[in-house]
RNA sequence: GCAGGGGUCGCCAAGUUUGGUCAAAGGCGCUAGGUUGAGGGCCUAGUCCCGUAGUGGGUUCGUGGGUUCAAAUCCCACCCCCUGCACCA
């Protein structure tokens, strides 16, 4: 397809649609998967310029963040899961992974290979539009846009726990780690044991139980360490495996090192809550790299510290503190129960997580304020202890121990003055919510999602320590984090070939205040000309992604349009779609089974994918990418290609005309499902059904096809769905021609040679019966036109509902009163929304141009019911006409 | 736990918004027949049960109730499954 001819310019007085996809993270070349998206929007973009709108659908590539640098690290260290993807799958010749450990060329190849897929897959882009996130004319946008959403009073400082290594010196995200382990951060509570001159730290997640304290759990083989905090001066004890993760979080010195777990065993600690004396016990199974390294010991509300304390033959100590339905000890029940042994059992995992969940759901406080639900005390206590200076928030990685790329433990740091977007904000909020009412959905289902969505949003960390692309405008040693920075960038496409006439440092907060917000002057005539295109494309008019964005992407799209802009260019519309799957499965590197797109395309054809992808599955369902489908278009498509080939002139029998009454049957929804975006079910009418009524009117026509005018019409309507095999037969023009009207149609023309389609099949079986019981074949084949009667029958009894009492009063009608009860039960479950009766003529003209296929048969009599005196004959219904086989 | 989505005739999957053309589309699989010669072909028919030379009857849409002349579709309760819970693209 030639290069140029959707590159897109603002026509004054011509409608306009802006479409713009999600655009790609090149950190690796894409699968048929990524083909789904694009492809709907293409296709999307096709039918609206059918429909006369002057269409933008352009493109650009996502450059930043954290992915794109570890993949190139990857490569560098050798990975060899990521270079088997690149070379096994991919096809990336190995020659070229030196290039790639750097991050810029990497971004480079990566979206050449996908910006080549997504020309062969023929998507109608301007790629003259086509911008990188790290490029610096886009870097003062984003800068831009970081200043309005400041002014605006949206960002703020704070706090903030994030997934750390020390090793790497930076965050990290599950493609930091090894293993690609997504490190869960969680808060638990810290609490001060006075013990000697210092605290000993210990971790829980249940400070409820403080009470039920009987004695602490330290590992006598580990080692420990005394730190002191800087700011408060407090020195506590902590494991020395435990260390990092603590000092990332507090500022401290270490004060001595190197104290054998032994050291404590024996001695006493005081419990905070209530300065009581407990003695601190020997227990192997205090894990000394996690938590702390030191464990409170609860033993009745606890699985471990029971049998812990059980192997000392202490079991006297216990304390009850928590009153449990169907329990009357919950840990000592439970270890019972399941006959547990020792601290060594696995089965202490399963018990333990019993316990705590029937006491967080049903148990109330025995102690402290009586009768409180666990549920309320755990935050109560957590908050008093907080306050009371007799415990420290902290944070742990939950499913830890993850390692970092580096090889190094994952640590939570608390990162001070780090800059959030404040997404919590109510007044935001609300305009989000007038957004999201006035805006479409498709499928609308998605929209409750958004809602939702918007509803949770709180603060948001837009600021990361590396990464690609453009730095914070407000601490230069930031970098705005990835999805920041994606959120209003469709407004940069309306500009983007245009903003390359000035240099970066001329584009300052004024320079675009004036092209977006129409404030202040312009300073040249391109200036001007960047307004003229952003007001005359924006708002968007169609945003299309996967259902994987709506929790953090598009919410943000929202979010800061409505911030920034004037309603007026507020999103439109939003299409979700689901994935693809191949046969059956997920794509995924483990199973092996990415099939890449340029390899698919190779294979089948661009078409042929692009209408895979598209044409399967509902919108929003997942799509099954697998061999038969394919087959199954191609197979088609050789059909429908075979059938143009021989076509020739504008034929005139009942068979072109029942052709073209059904194709104007389905013009007549057309409109309506472009605009639900139901390209299942076009792709169901115009192709699937169209195949088989083809099939037939070739074979009532003895092969002969005259039908230019369909297949004109046909063409235009395919070519979204099927753009290259329609521009090779049509030329390229075609992707302009308008869309064919919705005209009026006969329903009983269509409905006439569907009856006796039916009949047909309904005969061939019949005779099937009769050879396989041995009946022998029939020789000829009386077809019975229902009475005249009977049509006034069904269209009587469609009138008054089924009113049995209402067609009586009908003289003519009333004389068939006998026959009138036998059939109308037959008729009734046809009543209420029955397509047009054909009439008695066109069932005749679609007979008897059909007959030579009835023919084979037998010999073919069409009578008429009066006519005949076979038993059978008065069993014929307008829908159903009787036949007698003899 | 909170939120969202879902359970349909071997499998996948429409239908549910607007109750009646719903024994319930389509695809796969399976069965039978056809195609005069290979090919992960192609075509036709069947595929809940019983009956029948087609139009009949019965029992179905996670489970149990309810509303209605009529429920896969509406209401109530319950069971089960999937996804997300962020600072990461």
């Amino acid at each position: 397809m030639a290069a140029n001819i959707f590159e897109a310019e603002p026509i004054e007085g011509k409608k306009k649609r802006f479409l713009t996809a999600a655009f790609p993270y090149p950190n690796s070349p894409q699968h048929i998967g990524h083909a789904r998206t694009y492809s709907v929007a293409d296709t999307y973009a096709r039918y609206l310029r059918h429909l006369g709108y002057n269409v933008l659908f352009p493109m650009a590539f996502h450059v930043t963040g954290t992915p794109i640098i570890a993949m190139a690290q990857r490569i560098a260290e050798g990975d060899k899961g990521v270079i088997d993807v690149l070379v096994n799958i991919y096809g990336i010749p190995k020659e070229k992974l030196p290039e790639l450990t750097d991050p810029k060329k990497l971004v480079l190849y990566f979206s050449q290979e996908i910006e080549q897929g997504m020309k062969e897959m023929g998507f109608s882009i301007d790629w003259r539009r086509k911008f990188y996130t790290f490029d610096p004319h886009f870097n003062k946008f984003i800068e831009w846009q970081f200043h309005k959403l400041k002014k605006a009073g949206l960002l703020v400082k704070g706090s903030h726990p994030v997934a750390w290594s020390l090793k790497l010196n930076s965050a990290v995200g599950s493609h930091d780690t090894k293993g690609d382990v997504d490190p869960e951060i969680e808060e638990v509570v810290a609490i001060k044991f006075p013990f000697e001159d210092a605290y000993l730290l210990a971790t829980t997640y249940r400070p409820e139980t403080l009470f039920g304290l009987t004695n602490m759990w330290i590992n006598p083989e580990g080692e420990y360490v005394k730190v002191r905090d800087k700011n408060s001066g407090e020195p506590y004890y902590i494991s020395r495996g435990t260390l990092d993760n603590f000092s990332a979080q507090l500022d401290v010195e270490v004060v001595q090192e190197g104290i054998k777990g032994d050291y404590f065993i024996g001695k006493q600690c005081k419990n905070p809550a209530n300065g009581e004396e407990v003695p601190i016990f020997p227990a192997t199974f205090v894990d000394v790299e996690s938590g702390t390294g030191i464990v409170m010991s609860v033993p009745a509300h606890a699985p471990f510290d029971y049998v812990a304390l059980r192997d000392l033959g202490k079991e006297d100590m216990i304390k009850k503190i928590i009153d449990v339905p169907g329990y009357d000890i919950p840990a000592k029940d439970i270890v019972e129960e399941m006959h547990i042994i020792n601290q060594q059992d696995p089965k202490l995992e399963q018990a333990t997580k019993r316990v705590y969940k029937d006491e967080n759901m049903k148990g109330k406080m025995l102690v402290w304020k009586e009768g409180m639900p666990v549920k309320e005390a755990k935050e109560a206590v957590k908050e008093w202890l907080i306050n009371d200076g007799k415990a420290l928030r902290y944070y742990i990685i939950a499913n830890g121990p993850v390692y970092s790329r580096a090889g190094d433990k994952v640590v939570v740091k608390l990162v001070k003055d780090q800059w959030f977007i404040n997404y919590g904000d109510k007044q935001w909020k609300e305009k989000a919510y007038k957004c999201l009412d006035r805006m479409k959905t498709i499928p609308p289902e998605t929209k409750q999602e958004l809602r939702n969505t918007i509803d949770w949003l709180d603060r948001k960390a837009c600021t990361r320590s590396r990464g690609l692309g453009t730095k914070f405008p407000f601490d230069e040693g930031q970098m705005i984090e990835s999805l920041s920075d994606s959120t209003i960038y469709p407004a940069f496409y309306t500009i983007s070939h245009l903003i390359k006439e000035f240099s970066p440092e001329e584009l300052t907060v004024e320079f675009f205040d004036y092209i977006f917000l129409g404030k202040g002057e312009p300073i040249n005539e391109k200036h001007e000309a960047m307004r003229k295109s952003f007001t005359y494309w924006y708002p968007v008019d169609s945003r299309h992604s996967g259902p994987d964005l709506i929790r953090n992407h598009l919410s943000f799209y929202i979010m800061n349009h409505v911030a920034i802009f004037p309603e007026e260019l507020w999103p439109k519309q939003i299409v979700i779609n689901g994935f693809v799957l191949m046969n059956g499965k997920k794509m995924s590197k483990s199973l092996g089974n990415i099939l890449p797109l340029r390899k698919a395309i190779k294979e089948h054809g661009a078409d042929i994918i692009r209408f895979s992808v598209v044409s399967g599955s509902d919108l929003l369902q997942d799509t099954n990418f697998n061999r038969p489908l394919v087959e199954g278009i191609k197979q088609r498509l050789a059909f429908f290609d075979d059938m143009l080939k021989k076509n020739s002139g504008n034929g005139n029998s009942f068979a072109d005309k029942w052709i073209r009454e059904s194709v104007k049957a389905k013009l007549s929804t057309l409109l309506d499902e472009i605009e639900r975006l139901d390209l299942r079910e076009i792709s169901k009418k115009w192709f699937y059904d169209f195949y088989h009524e083809l099939k037939w009117y070739s074979d009532v026509k003895n092969g002969k096809v005259e039908l230019d005018d369909v297949f004109d019409k046909w063409l235009i309507v395919l070519e979204p769905l099927l753009p290259f095999f329609v521009a090779e037969r049509k030329g390229e023009k075609a992707v302009f021609e308008p869309l064919p009207k919705a005209e009026p149609y006969d329903e009983r023309v269509i409905a006439a040679m569907n009856v006796a389609r039916e009949l047909y099949s309904d005969i061939a079986n019949l005779i099937h019966m009769m050879e396989e019981k041995g009946k022998g074949k029939p020789t000829k084949l009386t077809v019975v036109i229902p009475a005249v009667w009977k049509y006034e029958l069904f269209e009587k009894l469609k009138a008054e509902k089924g009113n049995l009492k209402a067609v009586y009063a009908d003289e003519s009608l009333a004389q068939h009163k006998e026959k009138i009860a036998r059939i109308t039960k037959a008729l009734k479950s046809k009543l209420y929304s029955i397509p047009a009766l054909p009439t008695r003529e066109l069932f005749k003209q679609a007979l008897e141009e059909a007959a030579h296929l009835f023919t084979t048969f037998g010999e073919l009599h069409i009578v008429s019911e009066g006519e005949c005196q076979h038993e059978k004959a008065k069993a014929s219904l307008p829908l159903k006409p009787a036949v007698i086989l003899e």
